[in-house]
This record gives structure tokens, C-alpha cells and sequence, in this order.
DNA sequence: ATTACTAATATACGAGTAC
DNA sequence: TGTACTCGTATATTAGTAA
């Protein structure tokens, strides 16, 4: 509720000015008695987010360096839910993989653009998550890198699509193989650690995938 | 309160897809109660925030258009706070000129920094509107562009302050000489076209002029 | 483990009053 | 007018319990 006060205050102006206010006046605006106005500004003061002079004419009100600090962490967090700073979060249960991650990834063909492109050397093997819903990892999608297939010792490795995440805190990243349907429940992570050691998983455990 | 806990289901994905929440791993998220977790999605949901379906396993929660709507007010609130949608509206009443405007705008000197600071070349003549409460058009304000005096046939023309601005949705700017007083309740306007003509406009019209 | 409900309690609100 | 109290009431929260 405080932040609401706060922001009412924000719009009139009190992050840049002194603004003049009277009981009644601001209870008119966030629609309470003018006690209660008088009180969310009295608390405002104590928690420092406001500095205010009140006299027997009104109070003049300015919102402090904190105010604006928290005004600005609400506004971020609206931020990330509209677009500028888009945070998907993907859940899924560990599960064994067939092994086959390890062979792949530690291909140098691989290897390098891993490096280059994502700016880690991942740790041999994958961790393999397997997602309640299915995650399409959009191709055009800017975030997305692209990983080109090679050659080596007469097999053919595909390209893959890899995207930065966050995997229960730690710095990975998703890795799915061009050829893929889109609407696969099943995720690869890698990571610069050994995500399933690091993270102490066992098969069935949840995990966080966050993408910004 | 409502729109925190909103923000709250925003922030975990809901909006974009269903979410699966268990009222303790929520309450913990919100900093309550089980109880208290549980009661507000009840709540968002009486109020059509949020689509749930409830199970003895937890709950599935997505919100709802009305739901996003309700988020993107309060984005807007903040983006007007913190300046990308900084807009300012002033109401007034067309007012008949002394005829001197066309004398002043049509003035060369006037003409060429109009067109070079403000992009348009201005129709003669100014449209005057009287304000109900005085504007300050602030000279700091980096959106304001001074358009410099100069001297025509032995006259002194005085600089003058312009702010591009939306007349009934057309494009024009507010000019103002540089020497008045700040409180001034008379608002001149200039526009690419006619603004008289262009929005059939007498007298004693209500005009609204939209800053951003 | 959940959700759902009830009852006790903490908090917020607003009318009244004094200055 | 305004602010600053007190105090009764409404609302919100939480513990307890059952399903």
C-alpha cells in the first residue's frame, strides 16, 4: 500500500519539487478520509521514502533518494513483465538422458563456437530437464545464437540453437538441436559446472530455468 | 494490494501461460500466510483478474485480459513518473487575436529558425487560447527550443520560446515570448495548417493541447 | 502435502474532538 | 481552514481444524 501512496505523490511531482498538500486535497485523490492521508504520509516519513514540513496550512512533501530508489524497483519489475526486460521462467524435472550429451558436446567443432558464442566452456555432458509444458526456443528470437553443424570423422553433427539462461542461480545455457519439433518437453542445459553435481540433483528434482 | 500480488503472478510467467502455484511456495513469495496466499487469488479472482483451477494438488493460475489491462495502467503510471511518457495536457478556450500574430510569424527571421528548429513551416498567424489556470513553459525544459531575436528594418523582434505540441491531435507548437511573465493564461499556437479553419473552430471553443 | 472454512487477532480506517 | 490525537469499527491476516 505504500508504494501506491508513494507513486500518487510520484505524479504530482514530489520526485523533483517540494509539492504542497493539505489533508483533504490528497484524500480526495487516493479516495480515503484525510486522516488515513494524513497517516500513509506519516508513514511514508518514518520508513524515509518522503521528507515532509508540516505546518498549520498543510505540508509541503518530497519524496527522498529512497523513495525514488523504491519507486524505480517497482517500476523495473514492470519493466520485466512488459517486454524491456522479458523474464520467462521454465520449470522442469531432472531426468537421465541416454548419455549421448556427454559425446556430443565434447566435440571441439562444438566446443569453440560454445565458447565464442556463449562466452563459457561448458562442462562435458547435458542435464536434461523434462518440462511440464513444452518451450518453443523461437529461431528468430534475437537472444537465440546458432550453433553450426561440421563434419568430423565422416559423421555429420547438426547445428543447434542455444539460448543464455539461468539454471537455479547458476550462468547456463539451453541447448536444442535445429531439427527438433518445436513443442519439445525436453530441455538441455549445459553450463561451465556440472549442473547435476553442482546443484546436487537427482532425477525427478525441480528446477528453475530462467531466460532474460 | 491487489495489483502486488498481481505483479507478483505476472513476474512468475502467468501472463503468458498458466502457472502452477501451491498456497505455501506463493506465501512465501508474497512474505504471508498459506491462508492469506490463498485468499488473494481468491480475491483476483472475484475481480476477474485471474482464471484459476483449484485442486487438492495446488492450483493452476493464469491471468486474464482484464488482468494485463490492470498491469499495464499501473506500467503506464510509472512511465509517466520516470519520463518516457511524460505528457502534459492544457484545456483552454480559442480566444480572437489582436491580428498581430500573422505580422510577427511571417517575419523571415521568425520563419527560417521555425522551420529549421521545429520542422515545419508554420501556417501565418497564431491561434490564441485562453487557459483556465496559468502554464509555465519552462525555459530549462530540454524540450523547449529558444528562437532567437533579431533586428528587421530598424525593429527589434524578441527571442521567443517554442515546445512542439499536439492542437486537437494536429501537429503545431506553443510560442511564447521570451519576456513574459511566467504565469501567463494566454497560450499562442502555431501549426502547419490553419488551426482556426482545420478544426472549424469560433470563439470560446474548449481546444485541447497535448505536450509529450 | 493441498484447499476450505472458522475463529481469534492484528492492522487499517474514519468519525469525533482539541488545538 | 489545517494537523494531531483518541477510540470504536471495519478489514485483513493468521492459527487451527477438517476434508
Amino acid at each position: 500500500m505504500e508504494v501506491e501512496t508513494l507513486k500518487r505523490l510520484a505524479l504530482l511531482g514530489a520526485m523533483k519539487k517540494d509539492v504542497t498538500l493539505s489533508s483533504s486535497t490528497f484524500a480526495s485523490l487516493i479516495g480515503s478520509s484525510p486522516q488515513t492521508a494524513l497517516e500513509r504520509l506519516s508513514v511514508l516519513e518514518e520508513e524515509g521514502y518522503i521528507e515532509r514540513v508540516v505546518s498549520n496550512e498543510g505540508q509541503r512533501v518530497r519524496i527522498t533518494h529512497e523513495g525514488v530508489l523504491r519507486l524505480k524497483a517497482e517500476y523495473r519489475d514492470y519493466q520485466k513483465i512488459f517486454g524491456e526486460l522479458q523474464v520467462v521462467r521454465i520449470k522442469g524435472k531432472v531426468a537421465s538422458g541416454l548419455g549421448e550429451g556427454q559425446y556430443y558436446i565434447s566435440r571441439e567443432g562444438y566446443m569453440r563456437q560454445f565458447s565464442e558464442k556463449l562466452g563459457f566452456d561448458p562442462s562435458p555432458g547435458t542435464l536434461n530437464l523434462l518440462l511440464d509444458e513444452p518451450f518453443a526456443l523461437s529461431e528468430s528470437d534475437f537472444k537465440s545464437v546458432r550453433i553450426e553443424g561440421f563434419e568430423d570423422e565422416g559423421r555429420t553433427f547438426g547445428a543447434c540453437w542455444c539460448r543464455l539462461a539461468k539454471i537455479d542461480g547458476i550462468k547456463g545455457a539451453i541447448v536444442r538441436p535445429e531439427r527438433t519439433s518445436r513443442t519439445a518437453t525436453l530441455l538441455e542445459l549445459i553450463a561451465p559446472v556440472n549442473l547435476r553435481r553442482s546443484l546436487s540433483l537427482s532425477d525427478g528434482d525441480e528446477v528453475d530455468v530462467i531466460l532474460e
